[in-house]
DNA sequence: GGCTGATATCGATCGTTGTCAATAGGATAC
DNA sequence: GTATCCTATTGACAACGATCGATATCAGCC
């Protein structure tokens, strides 16, 4: 058991990067910068950005572990993992009281790809 | 001549992702990160990432070729082409009466970087 | 000089978003 | 069951940003 509790993902919302075209190749389609332009917000956050590097860094992370860090109340912390996850950037498993939170795996590279790389 | 006429590209402003750490590293800190949003947030918009990949698949283009393909009045398309400009991610250059908008260089690599490359 | 055309700036509007206090939801311990 | 702890949601507010019409600036032409 404990496995996969209950993926906080939030998969239905935004694919994310993962299949997006290059930027620098062809002039990008309006869907194609929506989606792209939607990742790119979840990531336009000072926040969010020190968020995700402690996340990586740390490889998984639990919410409550992540208030100190950020100087942000409980719920600011809430809303940002939201969107991370909304976004495809971030992966949630609950287990017991905790949610722990990881990388996406392949997110940032499909996005690195989608800026041209 | 020719050459730099004045480039509009209000390098004064955001040093851009010229030297951001990579995000997968370590923990970012509070300057690096709102360095690395600010240029985050320059793309995290739909018409200004079909303006980049315009630009960067005709290499150098005119102000006056914008608003049709983004379909935007002439104020809306300069307040972009200004952002993207102080976010480092293009620059400007006045020649005559027109001003030619291309990629700033380097700059999409080094964001490729900062995002964990 | 004045006229024309390209771009930038200003001002206003309106939707979005980051933040927190208060509250609700859920899981564990007693 | 009740208490306790962690997390998510709600509601409100302030700040930001995308957009456009009107206007200003500036370069070239007559």
């Amino acid at each position: 058991m404990v496995a996969d509790t209950s993926e906080t993902t939030a998969r239905g919302s935004a694919g994310a990067a993962t299949c997006t075209p290059s930027l620098t190749a062809a002039p990008l389609g309006e869907a194609e910068a929506v989606a792209l332009a939607r990742v790119l917000s979840a990531l336009a956050d000072p926040v969010r950005l020190r968020l995700v590097s402690i996340v990586s860094a740390a490889g998984e992370v639990c919410s409550c572990d992540l208030e100190g860090p950020l100087a942000r109340s409980q719920p600011t912390v809430s809303h940002h993992t939201k969107v991370l996850a909304e976004a495809g950037i971030l992966v949630g498993e609950k287990r017991g009281r905790w949610t722990w939170w990881r990388l996406s795996p392949g997110c940032l590279a499909d996005l690195r790809q989608a800026l041209g790389g």
